[in-house]
DNA sequence: TTTGCAAAGTTGTTTAATCAACTATTTATA
DNA sequence: TATAAATAGTTGATTAAACAACTTTGCAAA
């Protein structure tokens, strides 16, 4: 099946279906696990908003990871559960939580840091950077197409 | 945090969380539930494998969808309860399944071919082919350097 | 022939995303 | 001030992926 793009349509489904980002995350999730670390990348993806600046909204974790509040939710429960963060309500309103790394979640960093530097790097072995910047001006634009 | 191809962390987180395919599959799963469809991407997915060819082993749909047994099983499942699809036991060997198409399920093609070729044209609008060509290549690359 | 191994599927458990409905709190407005 | 609307977060239900353990069936080598 052809597109009036010209682009033929199978060469979107694996965009469709995630493979790659399905291949980076089992990639991944597998030397986290590897390592002990005890987190997934979603997790991973929680921390690295707080290991940025610590004591943020959960609400504030949505915008920056792209998830929706209920997925936040859920994995701050299991963060939380692992003693990674823990939920300090603002005394200011108290509609919000703040959540505070603990001291555990904070040591993640260095290690998730080095795991992810690695992979990336095996994983763009070969790839121009040139080309990869048209990848990700691609990815803006059919976000710009379609999201909401 | 920069990486010793030159290329910059946060333009991989996108890849990393799925950022972009997940943005497609909720446009996709929208627009399937909107026209009263009855099935989800990841159904379509199953589906496209035995409106190329009907009647296939469940192995056959893991290769050609990059999906794993367990999840080829349980999509079958629901495809099945649903009217879509019947698995037949191949008498020549009795651990295959084929997986038959029934005319409820074969009659969904053409619609659900036009919405995913007007969504893919919605947002590949203002995506030059060549650059296409370009994230395919890379996705192979990237695919080719971490896969198992 | 039997013994063992490989192949095709299934099942249980955990983690996660989506969507809708819900509570609690705060802010705006009439 | 009273009421409505917006914001922050939670919960339940459904669909899905990953991984390991499992059953059944077929095949090959000893």
């Amino acid at each position: 099946m052809e597109l009036e793009t010209g682009l033929e349509i199978k060469d979107f489904i694996s965009l469709i279906n995630g493979r790659v980002s399905a291949t980076i995350n089992r990639h991944l999730n597998r030397k986290f696990k590897g390592a002990g670390l005890g987190i997934t990348t979603e997790q991973w993806s929680v921390l690295t908003c707080l290991w940025e600046k610590d004591k943020q909204t959960q609400q504030y974790i949505c915008n920056h990871t792209f998830k929706d509040r209920a997925s936040i939710t859920r994995l701050i429960d299991i963060l939380e559960k692992n003693g990674m963060v823990i939920r300090v309500s603002d005394p200011g309103d108290r509609r919000i939580n703040l959540v505070h790394l603990t001291e555990k979640g904070a040591e993640l960093e260095e290690e998730a840091n080095t795991i992810i530097k690695d992979s990336i790097e095996l994983a763009t072995k070969d790839v121009d950077k040139k080309e990869f910047m048209i990848l990700t001006s691609v990815f803006k634009t059919i976000i710009r197409n379609i999201e909401d």
